[in-house]
DNA sequence: GCGTCAAGTAATGTGCACATTATGTCCGAC
DNA sequence: GTCGGACATAATGTGCACATTACTTGACGC
């Protein structure tokens, strides 16, 4: 026979593949919205309480993180906020020039019209945003404009990829500039890229796509001097309720 | 006080970060030697009994494995040998080409001695490997070659996101053709592709990359019917002590 | 006064027991 | 004979208790 239940079917959801997720999401919120500092120590029992989930859940949350490259942990010592240097950042940019030059290519050579309404879709949005001045969603469709490019390749893994060194990449936007308007340095420029791809231009949607990302990295040279605050204020106001 | 030991310090490591490298290393290896089949169920259980491990430790590999995409989890029911669709495996190489474009051009504008010297050598040693007839290095040479011009851009993130699509791919091709000698059509393409880096023809480098990575991709066409094995038989010879 | 070392404390890491879920099997009804 | 459902079994998922490690505080010796 069945072993017989002890604790008469507690009221914990069935799946409960949500909470991980929800957990998961609060913490890459506040690292979002740079409420932790690099150098920043996320300690376990800590987290747990604060997001009132069970310490496990809080571990497995890490472990996705540190293995996303969001966070580094250190064996028997805990798990950090990463304080990346100016090469490993040079660095993501590279790998992001590569795909992204790529990326500009492929669409200027088989743009559909398709493709065409969305990219325009969404330098609308950006100009949109701009003119009334909606901070969060104009630094949101900023990176977005990017992500809907690799997406319009129609290739998941491509996507994927860029979306993981592009949130590295936003993240430390959020960590150095939280103040800053936008990620990318304007509208204009997303919207002259997609000209030139809406026109088949791949080398000057290529070259405008580079010096664009160039740019980006220009920008976070200057980067404040990370003011250290408790987790319980970091996480104020974020819950792993969602 | 401090809580006092209750079975008097158990003669287990103290680190213990190399065993789960062991038992991640082992589930690679087994799955880089064709032992198994695509749509495979790697039970906890059976893999805790046959590794000599405990069934957490399994846990925690398998989740690192779904992560980095050897392996697909379904909640609830287990984690299973992605059979991976012709598609999403041409999205793999359209990302390598990408990436792998661009490496070659810039190792041949900015190629130095060094630069030069090891790719000689890696060339020597895969015509080595072919004369000698060893299978084996010659499939690992293979892929390291594509690595080693990654590590030679001195590119951290770029090295390591190639690496992490180079895996899969050659996973591919140690499940669909064991027996085949190498995963590359040849060493003289590679030979030639460093030729041309060697030269400085940039162009011609790239060219080279694109159609040698296109005929990667048209080897992996006939696939075999994957026979189905136990567990137990797939990890003949393989154990987590390294 | 300063460096060193030892004990206490709180973190991380891990094995275990239990709950929950899916799968396979068997019996019965139609 | 086949379809449907309930039960048994074995897997996965999770909270908990404990071991181990690192950090901190304090005292002692130089």
């Amino acid at each position: 026979m069945a072993r017989p239940p002890r604790k008469a079917a507690s009221r914990r959801r069935k799946g409960d593949v949500a909470a991980d997720e929800a957990v998961y999401g609060a913490i890459r919120r506040a690292m979002h919205m740079g409420r932790l500092s690099p150098g920043a120590k996320l300690q376990e029992p800590v987290l747990a309480r604060v997001l009132k989930v069970s310490r496990e859940r809080v571990r497995k949350a890490l472990h996705r993180l540190v293995h996303e490259g969001w966070l580094t942990a250190v064996p028997n010592r805990g798990t950090f906020v990463p304080a990346l240097s100016v090469e490993e950042m040079r660095n993501i940019y590279d790998v992001r020039s590569m795909l992204e030059e790529g990326i500009v290519r492929r669409l200027s050579r088989e743009a559909s019209s398709i493709v065409a309404q969305r990219l325009r879709a969404h330098i609308t949005e950006e100009r949109a945003a701009t003119r009334s001045g909606d901070r969060g969603r104009l630094f949101a469709l900023s990176g977005e404009f990017h992500i809907l490019l690799a997406e319009l390749c129609g290739n998941d893994e491509l996507s994927k990829l860029l979306r993981g060194l592009l949130t590295r990449s936003t993240m430390h936007f959020s960590l150095a500039a939280p103040e800053r308007l936008h990620n990318c340095a304007g509208p204009h420029e997303h919207g002259d890229i997609v000209a030139a791809i809406l026109d088949g231009k791949g080398e000057r949607a290529s070259k405008l796509m580079l010096s664009h990302l160039r740019g980006l990295v220009a920008l976070q040279s200057a980067r404040p001097p990370a003011k250290a605050v408790s987790l319980e204020e970091a996480f104020r106001g974020i819950s792993a309720a969602r």
